[in-house]
DNA sequence: CTGAAAGCGCTTACAG
DNA sequence: CTGAAAGCGCTTACAG
C-alpha cells in the first residue's frame, strides 16, 4: 500500500496545521467554513483514515461499548441485544461481544481485555458465580458497568431484569385455573438469580391454590432445547405423572414438546406444557406455545439506555429495574386444543 | 478511583526505566530473572492494567479480529462462530462481532471501524450486493480479509465454504430415489452466492433425472423460521402440489413444518420434507429432518486458522475452500414414518 | 542485563 | 480563525 495518510499529511499538503485539521474534521466552528471544506475534500480524496487508537489514547473516549452474556445464539439474549445493539448504534458506540458461557474466567479475561481497551462501559449478564469485587474492579477503572437478566449481589450496580417470580406465578396460576393440580416444573437451577426467582414463583402459586410443592415435580438442569428435549424421558418416568409442565424457558419447553410427541405424548393434548419469554418462535410452534412475555427488547433498550446517560455524566444510581410480564395464553396449555390429527 | 497506575509508576517505584519494566511484562529473557519477578508482583498488587491502546498505537498490531455475519442469532452462523471463537481464544486474540443484516452501509461502517481501531484481520460473511472495492479498502489498508458463507466476485480474497450445489443435489437425488417426481423449493435468493447455488444443484439434480424444472415450483425469499412458516400456505396453494420439499435451510424447513402441521399437513407423513445445514435441532425436531451437514465447523476453523496464518506472515492466497457436505437422512423423508397419532 | 530517548497519531490548552 | 507544543502510555532500536 501507499504510505499511510494521516492528520499531518493532510496538514502539510494543505499548509494547515494538523490542530486545524483535527478541528476541522471533527466539524468544529473554530475553523472557517471554507478551509473546513477543503480539509475535508482532501481527507476524502487521500483515502485519510481517523486513527481511534490515538485519539483514544489522548482522550480516553474510545467509543466501544462491551456486551457479555452466557450465549448470544440463545434467543432470550438475541432479542436483548437487538435492542441493546440499536441503541448504542444511534450513539454512535461500537457494540464489543463476547459469551461467557457461565465461564467465570471466560467472563473475567473479557472484562480485562475491555479494560485494557479502555471501553466507555459494559453491559453484562453476570456468569453464574462472578463476584461483586469483578464488577467493583470495573467501576473503579472506569468502567460503567450495567447488569442485565441477572443480578450480582452487592455489587452496588444498576440492574435490569424482567420480574421473573411474577411471571411465573401468572403461568402456574394458569395452569391451576385451566384444573391442573399437579404441575411440574422443568429445567432450570438454583445458581442463577433467574432461576432462583422462576422457581419461587412456581412455588408461590402452588401455595397460593394450597397445593404442596413435590420437590421431585422440579426437574432441574435444562436450559436449551437439547435438554430440554433430553428431559423429556425423565418426566415421562415419574411415578405420579403431573398433567401440566411449566418450563425454566420457551427454548426448554419446545424441546421437551419434541421429546413429548417423540415418546407419543402430545402437547395440548395429552399434556399442557408451557414455556417462558415469549420468543418469536413460540407463536408459530405446533402447538402454539403458552408463555410469558418477558420484555426482553424494554430490558436491552432500558440497560443501554442507563449505561448511555452515565457515560454522558450521569450519576451511578444503584437500582433494580423490574420490568412486568404478562401471559401469552396459547394452545399448548389448553387441553381442548383440536390439534389436527395424524393417523399412522 | 486512585491515582492510575501506569509503566512508568512501576518502574519508578523499583527504581527502574519504563523499558525493562515493559520488556519484563512480555517476559522477555532480556530481564533477569529476579528483576521479572519483582515487577511482576508490583504490577499484581498495584492493580496495574495494561493500556492496549497505547501498545497497538506503538506496534499497530491491535489483537482484535473483526467477525461480520448477517445474523449472528441464525444457528448456522451460530455453529461457524463457535469455531472461530476457539481458534480465536487460543491466539489471544480479542473477537469484535456485528451483524449487518444484508445492509451495506451497516457492514461498511463496521468496516470503518475496524480500520478505525486497526484490527488485525476480519472474517465476514459479506452482505448482498458488497462491492470487491469495499473488501480491496480493507486489504489495502492492511487489514486482511477471509471471506466465509458466500464469495464476492473479484475481491481477490479467500473464501471458504460449503459445497452447496453438490450439497443440495444430494438431497434432491435422495427424494427422487424415494420415488418422488415432484420436488418443490422453498426459500434462499438469487441474490447470494449460497442462494444461487443451491438452487443450481436443485436444478441440476432435476435434470440428471430428466425431470424439467418448473419456475413455481421454486418458492423464494425464506431464510429464516418465520419466513419458512409463511412461505407454507403460498406451498399449499400451488396446483399440483409437489409431494416434497427441499427447503433453503433446516430453519425455513422447520418453520415450514410448523406450518404445514398447522394446516394439518403431517410432514413426514403427507409430504416429504428436507433442510440443509443439519443444525442442533433437525435431529430432535418432530419428525426427525433430513438434511445436509455443511461443515459449519470446519468452515469457522479454517476460515479463523487461515485468517491467523496470514497474521503471522503466510502471504495471501487467493483461493475458493470448498467443504464437502453430507447427507443425513432421518424421518421427515421417509413417507412410511410411524408418527405418533393424537386424535382430536 | 538495564536505561535514555524517540515516536506511534491524535487532541487540547494556550498564544497570537 | 490558525499554529506551536506538549502529552496520552506504551515499545523499540540504540548505547552502555
Amino acid at each position: 500500500m501507499a504510505q499511510k495518510v494521516k492528520l499531518s499529511t493532510i496538514a502539510e499538503r494543505l499548509g494547515l496545521s494538523t490542530a486545524t485539521v483535527s478541528l476541522a474534521l471533527r466539524d468544529s466552528p473554530l475553523v472557517a467554513e471554507v478551509t473546513r471544506e477543503r480539509i475535508k475534500e482532501e481527507a476524502r480524496t487521500s483515502g485519510y483514515i481517523y486513527n481511534r487508537r490515538a485519539a483514544s489514547l489522548r482522550t480516553s473516549k474510545s467509543g466501544i461499548v462491551g456486551v457479555c452474556v452466557h450465549d448470544i445464539m440463545n434467543p432470550f439474549y438475541g432479542e436483548i441485544l437487538k435492542a441493546i445493539e440499536d441503541e448504542l448504534d444511534r450513539h454512535r458506540q461500537t457494540f464489543v461481544l463476547c459469551n461467557h458461557y457461565d465461564d467465570l474466567s471466560k467472563q473475567r479475561s473479557f472484562l480485562d481485555t475491555m479494560l485494557q481497551l479502555g471501553a466507555d462501559g459494559l453491559i453484562m449478564s453476570p456468569a453464574i458465580g462472578t463476584p461483586a469485587s469483578d464488577i467493583r474492579l470495573a467501576e473503579d477503572n472506569d468502567l460503567p458497568v450495567a447488569l442485565i437478566a441477572r443480578t450480582v449481589e452487592g455489587s452496588g450496580v444498576a440492574s435490569f431484569r424482567g420480574d421473573d417470580a411474577y411471571g411465573m406465578s401468572l403461568v402456574v396460576r394458569h395452569l391451576i385455573a385451566e384444573g391442573h393440580r399437579a404441575v411440574a416444573l422443568v429445567g432450570g437451577t438454583d445458581q442463577t438469580s433467574t432461576g432462583r426467582d422462576r422457581a419461587q414463583g412456581y412455588r408461590d402459586a402452588l401455595a397460593e391454590a394450597g397445593i404442596a410443592f413435590r420437590p421431585e415435580w422440579w426437574i432441574r438442569g435444562a436450559r436449551s432445547r437439547h435438554q430440554g428435549f433430553d428431559a423429556a424421558a425423565e418426566f415421562l418416568a415419574l411415578p405420579d405423572r403431573p398433567s401440566a409442565v411449566v418450563c425454566f424457558s420457551d427454548l426448554v419447553a419446545l424441546g421437551l414438546m419434541y421429546g413429548l410427541s417423540r415418546a407419543g405424548v402430545r402437547p395440548g393434548v395429552d399434556i399442557a406444557v408451557c414455556g417462558y419469554d415469549d420468543i418469536d418462535e413460540a407463536a408459530i410452534a405446533m402447538p402454539p406455545l403458552t408463555t410469558v412475555a418477558n420484555g426482553q427488547s424494554e430490558v436491552g433498550h432500558r440497560a443501554a439506555g442507563a449505561l448511555l446517560a452515565r457515560l454522558s455524566g450521569a450519576p451511578a444510581a444503584e437500582e433494580l429495574v423490574l420490568i412486568r410480564p404478562e401471559l401469552r395464553v396459547r394452545q399448548s396449555s389448553l387441553l381442548d386444543f383440536g390439534i389436527v390429527n395424524p393417523s399412522p
